[in-house]
Order: C-alpha cells, then sequence, then structure tokens
DNA sequence: CCCCATTTGTCCGTATGTATC
DNA sequence: CGATACATACGGACAAATGGG
C-alpha cells in the first residue's frame, strides 16, 4: 500500500492506483471525500505535485469531483435515461473539447457519445448520463 | 497568440487553448512533436507548472501523447475498425479502469464503449479504434 | 558500451487568489 | 470573521528516461 520512488511507473500514478482501489473496493464510497491533498502527501510520503497530479488523473477518469475549498468527492453515479438509436446508426466515444464540456456542462473526465443517424444527423450524448438502445426485433 | 495573465480565465487554459488551435489548424499534425515545456515557457513567457498544467488537460482530451524523457506528440487519429451490435444492445461510455486501459493499452483521455448484448454478454471496446453499427433494416 | 544533451517527472519553497464552512 | 482546502503560478533543483553519437 506504498509508493516505489524507484519503480518504473510515476509516483502520481501508483498514488492514483492506490486510490482507485481504495474507490473500487469501497473504502471510498460515492459520496465519500477524499483526505486532502497535506494529507496524502504525509500519508504516502510524495510531494504536493504527485498527489495534485494523481487526483488530476482520477478526475480525468471520472472518478471523482472536486470542489475548491471543499474538497474530493467519489463522483455518485447518475442514473441513465436510456435514448434509442435506429437501426442504421454509427456511434462512435471520444472526450469533448472544451468548449463542448462548457455547453454539455460535464464534469471532468466524462466522454460523449456521438450518434450520426442514416438520415445523416449527428447527436452528441453525455456519456455519464445516457444509455444507448437498439431497438429489439420483437 | 500570446497569454493575458491578468485574464479571468487560467494562464494554462489559455495555453490549452492556443495548442489546441494549433492542432486543430494542422499546424501541428497528428504525429508531430509539440514543443518543449521548456521552450513553451519561452514562447508563452510563463511558468513551467502552467505549462506542464495545459499539456496534462490535452492528454485528458486525448489530443496529445506525452512519453517520459521523449515528449508530447499529437495522437493519430486510428482507422477505426466497425462493430456490428445487435437489436437489443445496451451502449455506454465511460472512462476505462487502471486495469482496463493496461489491458486494451488505452492512452490517457480515451474512453471505452461498453455493449451489453441481449444475451447478457459484455464488451469493452476501445473508444478510439472503433465505431459501432446498429444493423440497417433493408 | 559509455557519454551527453534533451525532455519529462518529482520535489521543494513561496505567494496569491478563491471557495467553503 | 477566521480556518481550511483547493487553484494558480512562479522559481529552483535534481532524478530518470530517451535518443543520438
Amino acid at each position: 500500500m506504498t509508493v516505489d520512488q524507484r519503480s518504473h511507473t510515476p509516483v502520481y500514478v501508483q498514488v492514483a492506483d492506490l486510490l482507485r482501489q481504495r474507490i473500487e473496493s469501497g473504502e471510498l464510497a460515492p459520496g465519500a471525500t477524499l483526505p486532502s491533498e497535506a494529507r496524502l502527501t504525509q500519508e504516502y510520503g510524495i510531494g504536493r505535485e504527485a498527489v495534485r497530479m494523481a487526483v488530476s488523473l482520477l478526475r480525468s477518469e471520472g472518478l471523482v469531483s472536486t470542489v475548491r475549498g471543499h474538497g474530493t468527492r467519489v463522483r455518485e453515479i447518475p442514473n441513465r435515461r436510456q435514448v434509442e438509436v435506429p437501426p442504421g446508426s454509427r456511434i462512435t466515444a471520444r472526450m469533448p473539447s472544451g468548449r463542448e464540456r462548457h455547453e454539455l456542462q460535464l464534469d471532468e473526465g466524462i466522454p460523449v457519445l456521438v450518434v450520426r443517424r442514416p438520415d445523416g444527423q449527428t447527436e452528441i450524448l453525455p456519456g455519464d448520463q445516457v444509455e444507448l438502445t437498439t431497438p429489439a426485433d420483437d
């Protein structure tokens, strides 16, 4: 549960891995607040920068959300609304540009689903709030 | 083309925007190496931390990829292979876990597509290499 | 193989701003 | 109001990886 300074993998990646484990194991449940940056530097015996990059990495994975002046919390898993896509659609996933993130009010680390319908129309959907469904042939 | 220190938007966001422009305009084509951190601090007259945060932001967007001791490159856009999903499937997008990123050899800033087929099988696909297609009703 | 220049990773000290409680 | 915590930004320093000669 510690950090190996001599490892090939960067310290901040190791710390991110450790925190991710603590999140996925349920020790840090959704809604829970992570230890403060100062605390983490002490716990793992590493520098500020490594801690901040680790937390930043988890943010970019959509696992946590940071509020200035308050701390970093494990993200709640939102309910997904179902969106039906018509046959003949093409679907890709990617990270949004800064502009798109702002317009869709997306948190850091949330991808978008890009749906190109057969009629040519393109739709961009927030990846954490949507589940696409293809119509079943009943 | 320059950075406004007194602006409300952080310097590193401004730099990220400028670099993103240079990438999207084609000045920095896929495969090209970005100027080094030291170079960027000179070009924009800012500190290294701001530069590093700007590049980090672009990484989290999947636009660039950094290798220690070498540099940061504009990501190549891979050809997407088409994957057909059967009717009645459910599709979501999210960022991969550390394990998944390792197994799928995914760069930072690349989401995965999760396809749950009607028979219950779940497939995890790299978001930058795949385009899902829903069978057209011909 | 070693040497070396380049580049990114990491740490530290410091400072100021801003949001929350 | 103050205490806490994160955000931004600068400076310096050394470690570690890469790649070329």
